[in-house]
DNA sequence: ATCAACCATGTAACATGTTAGTTGGAATTG
DNA sequence: CAATTCCAACTAACATGTTACATGGTTGAT
């Protein structure tokens, strides 16, 4: 006999799907979110909606406008580029104290990533490229083993799925580009050498913010349904 | 005439309130929180109470344990060291960021947190202390300009200032010192020295984590009403 | 035809009712 | 007396009702 983990409430698998639906593009981005509606879709009151919306705005996928509605998401260019900043100073500190603290499980983890993703390409297959993608970074952050910083990521992370699949048609992303850097990141910290998977993290992450500033500016104001 | 602010909402009200009351040390550490009482001592319902508390879960300040009861909450070692980390790695991120490009801001402001905090010294206000202390340390993340960082930043260090009123009975930390590594890392930043000004604030930061650890070690399991 | 007052509708904020899980202690059993 | 069962009280999760505000279209006056 081994505890039972508590079943999720309601309110998490409502977080959860809603989360789900922007990040996979399902709702636009500006779209509107009303209470009543979802809570009539998905079958269920408007209390977990509320909780899961409200949880959400802080995670900074929605904006609840006090009597008017809830919305989906809209980052401007000056987001885009703070969400990669942010996510790169996070990314480099993982990656040192990872490589400090747990060099065995990261690069065990880091190895898998690559090859799910080489999976991907071979296939090929986009959507699980981008799973793998993103588990390569999960997995950098939680070699930190911080988990305060592991929860700030993950709260800031879900944005930048997001934009991804909302800029990117399919194939946009230069996919090649990104196994190789991938696979440099991987290299360097097989080499311990923590400066050059610093730098490899922050070029990685500079030339994904160049894409997304090149989608946003071909995809303006959009706010459909 | 120009626009007027929305009137904060209860629930924001109520968030700040318990907030405050934790932080301050009004209400101790792993104490219990039922939404009922919190509502009635409010003189509200308990919806705007429900909403305060899943955000202050979110915040790390508070555990909500389902059909139990929520709680302050209890932070141990671990917590206490992964907390002034993730504080440390935004900090020094935040300082070069704002060295670069809010140079003018970032000095009249810190010039400003440390005469707040010298006349604080001189009354002695160990209160008025913590809050130019705290002001310091914001007013670095402010000259970032990376809101993400920013906001971040505000989720992760209510805990650092709640550990502080518990952990430290007036003027146990050594204030003293503490003035001191500010107007070094003032310094610091007037000569454009960015790598000396976040080996001190790493230091600065350390020497908190220390304080602390001794501080908790001293006062293990509080759990009074 | 123009414009402003008005009203119907939609919304989240907030209040309250109901339900199911948890707990601590009293009653019961050995 | 000790251990167990059971029950009453408490709790948050969830459902639903009510209210105040926002909005967009209609109407009526000019």
């Amino acid at each position: 006999m081994q505890p039972i983990e508590q079943p999720k409430s309601l309110m998490e698998v409502t977080t959860g799907k809603i989360r789900d639906a922007i990040v996979s593009g399902e709702l636009s981005l500006g779209s509107k979110l009303s209470e009543q509606r979802l809570a009539d879709m998905l079958g269920i009151s408007r209390s977990p909606v509320r909780d899961a919306l409200a949880a959400l705005q802080i995670e900074g996928l929605v904006n609840v406008s006090p009597k008017r509605g809830s919305f989906v998401f809209t980052p401007d260019m000056r987001d885009v580029d703070e969400l990669c900043e942010h996510r790169t100073i996070l990314e480099i500190a993982a990656i040192r104290m990872g490589m400090d603290r747990n060099y065995d499980k990261l690069i065990k983890s880091l190895e898998e990533s690559c090859d799910a993703m080489q999976r991907a390409l071979d296939k090929p297959n986009p959507k699980n490229y981008s799973i793998a993608d993103d588990q390569f970074h999960k997995f950098i952050l939680d070699a930190s083993g911080n988990r305060s910083i592991i929860k700030s990521y993950n709260h800031t992370i879900s944005r930048a799925k997001a934009l991804r699949t909302h800029l990117f048609t399919i194939f946009d992303e230069n996919t090649d580009r990104s196994m190789g850097e991938h696979i440099q990141i991987l290299e360097a910290c097989r080499n311990k050498d923590s400066d050059l998977a610093t730098t490899l993290i922050a070029k990685h992450i500079e030339h994904l913010a160049t894409a997304f500033r090149i989608g946003h500016s071909n995809q303006p104001t959009d706010t459909s349904t």
